[in-house]
DNA sequence: ATACATGCAAAACGTTTGCAAGGGC
DNA sequence: GCCCTTGCAAACGTTTTGCATGTAT
């Protein structure tokens, strides 16, 4: 069960299972795509201060329960590949929507077909690399 | 000559060629990597408001003097193709580095040749589509 | 009981806006 | 002289920090 898993993770990291983070949990669960802070702040407000929601995501991050997505503009939040499929984004420039798809084999001249695929017209693109520089891989 | 490319685009859009403009067009033409923001604002403190650096790259921006460059974690300014080469860019997540390299013919497979070749390792890499969702290009 | 978490208030940033003064054309 | 630009101040949204209180273990 995904939430025994979500607990455990948090045991192990001698943190607590309080309401506050069961909530943002939940949250982040019954988002289909990546959420930015603005949303989870607004659609938890009820529950927590917004105080709240940033000292958790950045725990839930440090202990891999969250990963940040970024989408070109500003970076957002989702549940890491610890609870669901790995995937990809596309981002809307116009209205910032994300459309997840599956990790493909080859990219480049893959990148209009796969457009279409999603009824998605690819304008541009943009690849990031992440990793360690000479200088920093000593 | 650069220059005259910088001042003929402004006459064209109507905007004034002033000291502030080519002071800042200065500082991003002396730049190899991209510019963040608060980088330009401190370079070019003794000569202008900040309020002024936000405005002009604004205006730079939607004549084609500049365009964004989205490094994963906050977006940076550079020159356009109009007055340099088309390239690519890698971030080092630890040290924020960006190291310029030339569009490759194919990516998935190159990508750890690629870092090899500017002694970056590859970690992890971020594909980011931009362009029209089915609902926003009607 | 003892850590760890939370709420509140306030500070710290980055960015935007309004308005009056200044400067290119 | 006209209109665009700038500087200054203030507003704004986002994120961080300090401290006293609350709470899961």
């Amino acid at each position: 069960m995904i939430e025994e898993i979500f607990k455990d993770t948090l045991k192990k990291s001698r943190l607590f299972c309080t309401r506050e983070r069961v909530r943002l949990f939940q949250e982040l669960k019954n988002s289909h795509d990546p959420c930015s802070i603005a949303h989870l702040v607004s659609a938890t407000a009820e529950a927590m201060d917004e105080t709240t929601v940033y000292r958790n995501l950045d725990a839930f991050e440090k202990i891999g329960i969250v990963h940040r997505v970024y989408t070109g503009w500003k970076y957002k939040v989702e549940l890491s590949d610890m609870f669901r499929d790995h995937h990809h984004h596309m981002t809307c420039t116009t209205c910032g929507n994300i459309i997840s798809f599956e990790e493909p084999e080859s990219l480049e001249t893959e990148l209009k077909k796969l457009g279409q695929k999603y009824n998605f017209s690819v304008q541009s693109h943009t690849l990031e690399l992440k990793g360690l520089c000479s200088a920093c891989s000593n």
